[in-house]
DNA sequence: TTTAATTCAGACTAATTTTATCGGGATTAA
DNA sequence: TTAATCCCGATAAAATTAGTCTGAATTAAA
């Protein structure tokens, strides 16, 4: 359960993305964040199909947000790479016929509190880097 | 992100073991949990060495809970399986020197949040089912 | 209209992790 | 002594992750 690299490229990508807010380009980017360019690009094709980024092609084309910063949350771009966020299998499945499925219930309360809580911090909160103080 | 067999086998051999309330073998969990033997072992020697469950050998042998339902939380269950529970890997590490290392304070309340909503569930939580009310 | 700078799409590979299985050794109650 | 156990390590298959490469499509600007 640790975070995959594109969720960690991907958070650090929306990062610098925020603090630049402007458009970038895939190698303005790379350098900036210190990824592959090849692998970047998967990591944004990603992001813009969830619909955090958009992109322009074509020279001067590049990267940006779809939103502001206070707007999208940690949330929204670890779902983008870890589709599954810490759900069980059987959960939301009603065909699920484990019979020894152990409490469901609680299966669905972790789901949704960790999910809160990644919903609760904003990009803009890691530029404001609110951890410092809290 | 999804949790691993592993974690979800653990959470069901501690649950049948909170259940029972009594000494179980490999064979009896087994068959409890529909876990394959060989594979349901090595769980539970991860469990042992986390010190959540205690062994004994030999004939009338088997695994018992280290503690009462209510002192043992989902978050050290998961814990045992997935140790870097979705830390980034820079995290805690003076020698992390990666400049583009976005917000790591952001990283840390992150952790913390996510840490204290697994621990704030116990196993009785489990038992009770708590999720149907909550 | 050409050109250079871009994103976009997908095949491909390598490395790592996960998910197991198996065999035999150590321990212990009966 | 024996049968029932847990304990330990080697091995292997499967899945996932991480990353590369090539080329096509698009577009701003010379």
């Amino acid at each position: 359960m640790k975070l995959s690299s594109k969720s960690r490229y991907g958070l650090n990508a929306m990062y610098h993305l925020a603090i630049n807010n402007d458009c970038l380009s895939l190698t303005e980017l790379a350098k900036h964040t210190n990824i592959s360019q090849p692998f970047l690009e998967k990591v944004l094709a990603d992001l813009k199909k969830n619909g955090l980024v958009n992109a322009t092609r074509g020279a001067q084309g590049g990267y940006v947000l779809s939103n502001s910063p206070e707007n999208i949350t940690v949330g929204q771009i670890l779902r983008t790479f870890e589709k599954d966020l810490i759900v069980v299998n059987c959960l939301g499945k009603s065909d699920c016929t484990n019979f020894n499925c152990p409490s469901k219930g609680i299966y669905r309360v972790i789901y949704e509190r960790l999910n809160n809580v990644l919903d609760d911090i904003t990009l803009q909160d890691m530029i404001d880097n609110k951890g410092d103080i809290l």
